[in-house]
DNA sequence: ACCATAGATTGCATATTTGAAATCATGTTG
DNA sequence: CAACATGATTTCAAATATGCAATCTATGGT
């Protein structure tokens, strides 16, 4: 019904059966058909047509002026969804934590573009949360879940917290073994986590520990320095130590043992389709972080 | 496809595939499967069910909120051309000549109104050009074309004038048997024709007539109040002497000859459905003139 | 007045959609 | 925890719509 008045309204514009059927790419057959049968369900004829001219009837004249606007207003949604939807190229905004993208992240993001040609990438990075609708970012990768309804949220991964410290620093400590352990060294840490829960990784058991911190910071590249200063022990997301740990500069502590885990989500606005670059993406980042599977460096 | 973006519309509204089923009057099979049709088409899944519940997928969020509005709107217009339409029963407001009316169309009206006890008709009779919209009439009867480019009109039949005098007044006057017998008589008419064209009915020959008036009007009803006084031949719309003409009151001179044709016509605002009921008067009005076959009493 | 032709329509085989009933799935209730 | 009931889905025959090609038709040019 709906449908046929569509097409009603493109015969109309286009001035003819033939040009309808032509731009809609369905046979004149099927234009005639069904013309006749929309003007048999209102039960009056809409065109006056012979085989050279056409031309509305009263009863057509009113119905194209009822329904000209709608029909036109029913295409522009089509088509502003569509265009969300289904461009695989062309412009992709991604905002990202930086510290997250330069390390761990750093080679997902490398073989996305390098993979992607087609996608003109554009990645804003940065280490605070910045409004995805002001920046105009199509989605964005976050650690923790965000309290905005108008965002769509959907984890696509976990990242661990670790113990770690610089070898330097444990040479001249204590060993340790068990949590409590960490009671007799000096402790740098965020000043936003006073608490460490720890969970290890086959027993499942959780430990939860209050260190008497020697040194805080709320900023964790900070805390990360004191480690490598050899100033004690820490923990620490994986993604702010990641190159440190590959690299030996520092080692963790308490290998079977975890931090809190946090979770990464892929965020994007309510009310927009996610374009399918953008699903791609998404599914890519995920992918990549359950193949890094960074709970268990 | 739009057809089946409203079907999704009305799923969501009734918050089941079941309720929009019961609802369109359609089976549930043909919801479900329209509803797949379109996730497919879309390429996405717009809704979770389950055989208890069901909830908008993010992407069916955003297409419910995309196209409801503009469902919703083509629903009322849908209605609003429905309702224009199909009342058989209901208010019937026609505009209509008064004299007319009184004269040719009385039996008509009164066999209208008994034949259609279940159309309230609402019968508007003037003898000045009343504005249709303003008088919120469904459908006018007019003489003569109007100029109006914002009515519809349709020709319905055609009214002759005819030369006519009193019995008593011809028996003291000249025979009359061809138009030019006519200059030797009192004439008396209209001051808005002051050329009679005469139409021999079989011959079709046409004889113009620029008569000597010896009494003008610009009102024909005291054209006739003169003849019916014996004052004179004069040129009358049959609407306007009907009744006289068959009860003998008043005879046709010359009843070979007829006048100007005015032609009788339904007109009806543009850019409204013209009412089934409406429609139907104005068949009955045509059918009744083309019986009644004023052209040639 | 004729013809050529654009453009609407129809015939027929095929593909798609529909409808009624059976089947399946899942939340609720005894 | 099992039986029930509601509501979604599948099955299969029948109805409907589609696509291609042939046909028809009115109009502009000659």
């Amino acid at each position: 019904m709906l449908d046929d008045i569509v097409l009603f309204i493109q015969i109309v514009r286009h001035g003819g059966l033939a040009g309808a059927a032509q731009h809609l790419g369905i046979p004149p057959a099927t234009v005639t058909r069904r013309l006749q049968n929309l003007e048999k369900e209102l039960g009056c004829q809409l065109l006056h047509r012979s085989a050279r001219r056409l031309a509305l009837t009263q009863e057509g004249e009113v119905y194209y002026q009822s329904y000209r606007d709608l029909v036109e207003e029913f295409e522009i949604t089509q088509q502003r969804l569509d265009r969300e939807r289904s461009q695989l190229s062309g412009k992709l905004r991604v905002l990202a934590p930086a510290n997250f993208s330069h390390s761990v992240l750093r080679p997902m993001w490398l073989a996305f573009t390098r993979e992607h040609p087609d996608i003109q990438l554009e990645l804003i990075l940065s280490n605070h949360l910045e409004d995805m609708v002001k920046a105009k970012a199509d989605i964005a990768i976050r650690i923790g879940e965000q309290p905005d309804s108008l965002l769509y949220q959907q984890k696509i991964g976990q990242m661990a917290t670790v113990v770690v410290a610089s070898p330097e620093y444990l040479r001249q400590a204590p060993i340790v073994t068990v949590p409590a352990d960490l009671q007799n060294h000096r402790i740098v840490g965020s000043s936003l986590r006073l608490k460490w829960q720890l969970t290890h990784r086959e027993a499942g058991v959780v430990e939860e520990i209050f260190p008497r911190f020697h040194a805080q910071s709320n900023d964790l590249a900070f805390v990360k320095y004191w480690v490598l200063d050899h100033q004690g022990i820490a923990l620490l997301p994986v993604s702010e130590i990641f190159e440190e740990l590959h690299s030996g500069t520092v080692i963790r502590v308490l290998p079977q043992w975890q931090g809190h885990v946090r979770d990464i989500y892929a965020v994007w606005p309510t009310g927009r389709l996610l374009s399918e670059k953008a699903k791609h993406l998404r599914e890519y980042v995920r992918c990549f972080l359950e193949q890094t599977a960074l709970q268990s460096i």
